[in-house]
DNA sequence: GATGAATGAGATTTCATTCAT
DNA sequence: AATGAATGAAATCTCATTCAT
């Protein structure tokens, strides 16, 4: 096994640990025993406990920013694009829910996090862009602000994927695509002139 | 002062302290000392520091959970209704910011709490029943999942909030009042048929 | 027992701790346990391990600088001067061994100890008007720099404790009173005319 | 390169790095770094981190005894002697500064490296002859103990040598020797007759 | 000989909670 | 009711040493 191979295992590790317990709850300890390394090895690849919910964070809104760039360039119009971002955030949660249970519950609570993650601010410039477009073009209210609407969007977004983390909200196959749907009907809908 | 005082003292300040450095980065000491009283009086009116956060919950989200009950009483009509909550969980911003701040970051996050605390519960099941009951008249679309569509509007106010509490989106007067209309034109916009 | 009574204790264990172990193999665990108190005792009254060091050395030099203080009131003139200062700190070796093998032992392997300790700089300050004054009246000879001569003697007078503290040097009382005359006699007999 | 060149590259590497920050603070990375080689590589030549200052001292004190015990041979009395000793000693400083700061600093002081190191005893055992040889011929007084006499002189003379590490004391040319010149001026003039 | 990843015991420090006054 | 000293379990982090390649 490469070295890489072993710092890998500790990252993935980490987010089945942070994900069940929370960061605040998981000790150093579980993530290595979980990782099924020695507990120095992972102060041999992160600087702390801290720094490796970082590399979680940065590494998974790489994921997500790269998908939502992918959803600019691939959607005909702004309608269609946004439908995408909602499709993708969505199915994060079935290729991943550990991930993005961490994602959903640690963000917020971690606000020094935010600062150095400029790639969530560029996800939302990504939204803000979407929505002038439509604006553009007549697709939605010229009086809609994009920044607050990108926020919203976000918001409803992370929300029903925090019904599904708390098991508040059914996530079987079929309750995903209906989710799919009446998000983007309520959401892009509720843009539109 | 009085034994009452002196216990909603250390409640104000555990707001106070809770919103500023996050509820796990929080030490009693620090609630004592912004409530001016001594340390041990915290544990002579709450049980555990949990508990003082529980107290803050129960309490805030009475008041909220009174507000909507209101609106649900006072409106005339599902997508009025609805209008009216919006309005009162945007103004609790302007009202008390350190309440909503802390709110915003640790209930949805922080499993223990929710067990206790089926007050959020009640105050979903008046938004689903709003939905439901435009759905019935004819206002919102058939086909939208209430309880879904309750978790929405909740996510878009509560990220709207997220964007004040972090300082991203701009939280003047008017500003809180543009957001008001769009959430309202959006969200409500977004269900009706 | 008053607080601090408690504060004392921990102090006073410490300098036997630090002495007997030195200040680096010294758990900050033997030191509450040679006070008699609880782990954490230790951080309710000294900062860090490192604080506790600072704090004996604040005092133990606190007290060998009003020695030498006096000793510069009380001395008819240089050499007699000098030699209270010779016998104050030797029998300080009397008095307190533990102290004295601490201070021996860690003041040269912390640097930075010293730059926070100003009253190290007054007692040397001291010895140099000393000498100074012996120079004036004729006593020592001119060409001596008094700056050097205080560190020569105060390195001879550490070395000596340094031998006791290390077993190679007798000390029972009239090797004491022996090294007392001696190191008198070399010493400010050397710096005459 | 040759095998022996990395061992005494990382020996040279030891003293700086020991020197700068002490041995207790100095860790075996910062020496194979300083040292340019692999971390394994120190071990592959010592046993042990402590094995390095041992080895490190032997050699120093090696070269010390020798210059000793060459002044033992060369002077033609008592007091020329120790004036060479003063000599040697202290020009040690301007030749390695770093390998005195590390002696000066650790060498008393580490109880574990005594045990092993008789060439200390060698080195005192040889002024402790130089002076009863003065005695011997009248030279010193008789009634100072020789003993005694080695471990002030010593102390005095690694007092200045502490100085100058600490900054302390002037030691540009003229200054060290007028050192040179005091420190035996005071030292040995005051053990005569 | 040479490398540096891997190990894990052990240290410091934190802080919720208890308790004597 | 009110105080703040006292407790100690538990966490993070360090780093000398080992070992596979």
């Amino acid at each position: 096994m490469t070295a890489d191979d072993k710092r890998r295992r500790i990252l993935e590790a980490a987010v089945r640990v942070f994900a069940a317990q929370g960061y605040d709850a998981s000790r150093v300890g579980d993530v290595a025993k979980e990782a099924g390394v020695a507990y120095g090895l992972v102060y041999h690849y992160y600087e702390s406990k801290e720094a490796v919910l970082e590399a979680v964070f940065r590494e998974a809104w790489g994921r997500l920013l790269a998908a939502v760039a992918l959803a600019e360039e691939t959607g005909a119009n702004a309608a269609e694009q946004l439908e995408l971002v909602v499709k993708i955030v969505l199915r994060a949660w079935r290729d991943d829910p550990d991930l993005v249970r961490l994602l959903v519950r640690e963000v917020t609570r971690n606000p020094h996090i935010q600062d150095e993650l400029d790639e969530i601010g560029q996800a939302f410039a990504s939204l803000e862009r979407m929505v002038s477009r439509g604006q553009a073009d007549g697709t939605f209210r010229a009086e809609l602000d994009p920044k607050l609407a990108a926020w919203m969007l976000y918001g409803a977004l992370e929300e029903v994927l925090t019904g599904w983390v708390l098991g508040q909200l059914p996530d079987d196959a079929s309750a995903v695509s209906a989710a799919e749907r009446e998000l983007t009907a309520t959401m892009v809908g509720g843009m539109r002139t």
